[in-house]
DNA sequence: CTCATTTGTTAGATTAGCCTAACTTTTATA
DNA sequence: TATAAAAGTTAGGCTAATCTAACAAATGAG
């Protein structure tokens, strides 16, 4: 049984390490910053880790989750982003409230519970933020993630996600009108500065690099790869 | 706020505070005996928490609650009680596995959800043990609770309650096919060795000491007191 | 390629919650 | 009422998770 601070270095390891980029690993660094604690105090955590074979991880060297340790990141992920679903579906929360409960909730300990709030959702797919809920099973599909910031000026897009789930930067994007799955038209983009104008709802907005860059999309104008078909084994 | 550990220590003291005898005080191996640490362990926590003025206690001397600690303390029972009404009649758990996950739900941090929860649930007054879910406002009546040792041969008595929430008693009940509000009428007594031979749904059992202590009965065939009054202020 | 900056590590201290072992006070019984 | 048993306390230690300060390795800019 690991412990619920284990439980939080798992986590922030498998964020780390599935950014945008890709890259694989976490310095030390980035992870004690991650978590609000200093790298010493990381530094202990990655041995610990190590020695319960939950990450690679070698002196000097970055960071990465072993089989055993992605599997159990995950089921915190599936347990947070559930939580999340269920604060927000059921309870009435509101988007930029259910992040701070659901870091609590998301260490309660029974298979059981948690398998029955997903059902209760009927078994979900994505959490208020758009972020995809893995499954029971463990996995956790990895969509790929256009920002605002990158969409074309003249284009429209649609918003399905955020990648900032803080109560400030949620506000922020209810206070501009601006809600799930809504369209946003890209009038202007100045390059100088990253400012982008927007069109949301009939109405017109400046934003600025952060914010944009903090917004995920599908292009509505794209081209559209035709979904793979699932291929049958033989 | 409160650590976990320092909610357990309140939740206890007022637990053995309240018990039948209506005993005022707690000693501290009887604290101790009943969160399973050591006295000494115990002792700590007493002296932690009389600095915060959460209780009553000197040296030698047995324990208690103040205002304060009281207050806080049933708010943990009511988070307790809610959680399981909910694991119940939400999530289809069986009563006698929802103490288990309540003992973590409890600590949860957020005033809003467990609002929620309780709206949720319309505002119930008994948890699936019969036991009273204290008010938002920290009222928690005290009801007379009878067990079924101290019934009479002849009558017949409702279960409304139990005293033990532990599985394996749980468990024990069901397997009798006894359940809430069933009705049992009591044949015999053996007053040297303290078992009773009981009907439940046309069923003849013979339970001992220990099991009729831990069931909660009203009477079917006492004078009941009428409900008092509830008398307005003026 | 060198050396300053960044990154990471170690050592030693702290706090909360727990323990054991030895001690002291209270209580209850012979 | 004396004293043994029960109840309670203290001292000292352990572990997990944190910190600061000092040190070591890696990196990257000139």
């Amino acid at each position: 049984m690991l412990s619920t601070t284990e439980e939080n270095y798992l986590k922030a390891l498998l964020q780390l390490t599935m950014e945008d980029g890709l890259k694989p690993e976490a310095g030390t660094n980035e992870l004690a910053t991650h978590l609000g604690v200093k790298p010493a105090t990381a530094n202990d955590m990655l041995k610990k880790l190590r020695e319960k074979k939950l990450i690679h991880y070698e002196k000097y060297g970055k960071s990465s989750l072993t089989t055993q340790g992605r599997k159990l990141a995950i089921d915190v992920v599936r347990k947070h982003r559930l939580w999340e679903t269920f604060l927000y579906e059921k309870l009435g929360f509101s988007w930029d409230e259910v992040h701070e409960v659901a870091e609590q909730l998301e260490h309660i300990q029974s298979q059981k519970l948690i398998d029955s709030i997903d059902r209760l959702l009927h078994y979900p797919t994505y959490d208020p933020h758009g972020d995809v809920i893995p499954t029971a099973s463990g996995e956790m599909k990895m969509p790929y993630r256009k920002t605002l910031l990158e969409e074309e000026v003249g284009h429209t897009c649609k918003m399905v996600g955020v990648k900032d789930n803080s109560a400030t930067f949620l506000r922020y994007v209810d206070q501009l009108g601006l809600s799930m799955h809504n369209h946003i038209r890209i009038l202007a983009h100045q390059p100088y500065d990253n400012i982008l104008e927007i069109e949301v709802n009939g109405k017109k907005a400046s934003v600025g690099q952060r914010f944009a860059e903090n917004i995920i999309i599908v292009c509505d104008d794209c081209e559209r790869k035709p979904a793979p078909k699932k291929r049958r084994k033989n």
